[in-house]
DNA sequence: TAGTGGTCTAGACCACCCC
DNA sequence: GGGTGGTCTAGACCACTAA
């Protein structure tokens, strides 16, 4: 049997684990372990770029390959739609509009959104529910200005995240997660106590470089975000 | 200048983006494209399997090419070692252990790491600063007989995490997230009061399907995690 | 079973960048 | 300057799977 690039990426990633080429080691070139593997320089090449793709190799023009010194730790969240989300738990979903309003944007959002004075935002805030359970509560911001079709739109009929989504499918979003204790009203409307720990996530959608859409989700106390890697 | 698969991954992107091919769209097969660009079909295929790859394109034999209907969002988060972390932030780093001690596996450990009854494992407690700010409080926990080098390690002089990955280099890491309520110890630690909120990461290393080491860390409240994408 | 993507090859040229 | 990876090609065979 003839060997497949992943044949390749298998066997350079047996001799990095049993440490025969130990971390900052300079691996031969893409011609001498062709000629080892006996396949094309074409068949190394995929597998030593996949391999540096994840994180395990490093390559440069003339300097050549090496084990990168410090392995890459990362780890991947998806963040399916909310409903998916849910649906895909087994549970039931719910959502509820709780309040949608255009308003001129206020100065702290307006910094953020990076949004000129007096100009308007509409402000959604929502509950979405699994089964009898409070969930998640939502509190997002669009800006107008960026994204028209906000303003004429019934977020009693649209979820706001599958909404955004079809409307600018190829958005970027920052996120940003942390930790804080639930006021009065978080924690009425997520049926916890004041002060209880609520796991909050930040979501900031953009395109080119303008900033479409703000949300702060805050989950319930039991929320668990689980890495998909 | 003839087309490279940079241009014809951005191509396909921009004729997505002006809902040319929207989300479902079936694509031309390889063949029609590569002739359409005046390319190898080899290089269409590069392209095209690197989109795959972003998840933007399903691809299925047969079937053919197909614009994913939702897009899948994801967000990727970097650990760096934390001692990185916070030099990179322009902090002085200080490391010190609170306590070392091998003990027979508690139950709940037993069943999070699947360590039979009476194995031994190594208990450690650390807290790590940023300047004068008390950053994270770390509770690991390191079964021996997966890593017998880790009975015999200081880690007043190693970092646990730092060593973790210089001894298993590729170990895969599963990652999870929530809030909770700082207790009276960890708010001590932390310099915070019982009861506010502490983000906390809990992050098993595992190799070969054995579960390595187990650590909980407990962030100072104003702590932030932000996507690297 | 036929069509589509998956992969390999042998050869070529090029861009980058360390020495 | 020269060696290394980056990329493209034209052609070929294969594996999967929808029809």
């Amino acid at each position: 049997m003839r060997k497949s690039y992943h044949d390749i990426k298998a066997h350079v990633m047996e001799r990095i684990r049993r440490d025969d080429w130990s971390p900052g080691t300079h691996l031969p070139g893409e011609v001498a372990l062709a000629e080892e593997f006996g396949c094309a320089r074409a068949t190394v090449n995929r597998a030593m770029r996949e391999l540096a793709a994840e994180g395990v190799l490093e390559r440069k023009r003339k300097a050549g390959t090496r084990v990168r010194p410090v392995l890459k730790r990362k780890a991947e969240f998806q963040f399916a739609h909310i409903r998916d989300e849910i649906e895909a738990a087994g549970e039931t979903y719910r959502y509820v509009l709780v309040d949608q309003e255009r308003v001129a944007a206020p100065g702290w959002l307006r910094a953020l959104m990076e949004i000129p004075k007096g100009r308007p935002v509409l402000h959604i805030c929502a509950m979405h529910y699994a089964g009898t359970r409070a969930f998640q509560l939502e509190d997002r911001w669009f800006n107008i200005d960026a994204m028209p079709p906000a303003a004429h739109t019934c977020f009693a009929a649209n979820i706001p995240d599958q909404w955004l989504s079809q409307n600018v499918p190829f958005a970027d979003e920052d996120v940003v997660l942390f930790a804080s204790n639930a006021t009065q009203q978080v924690a009425d409307y997520l049926n916890m106590s004041p002060g209880d720990a609520v796991f909050v996530v930040d979501r900031t959608a953009m395109m080119d470089g303008r900033k479409l859409s703000y949300a702060r989700v805050f989950h319930h106390r039991d929320y668990r975000m689980t890495s998909s890697l």
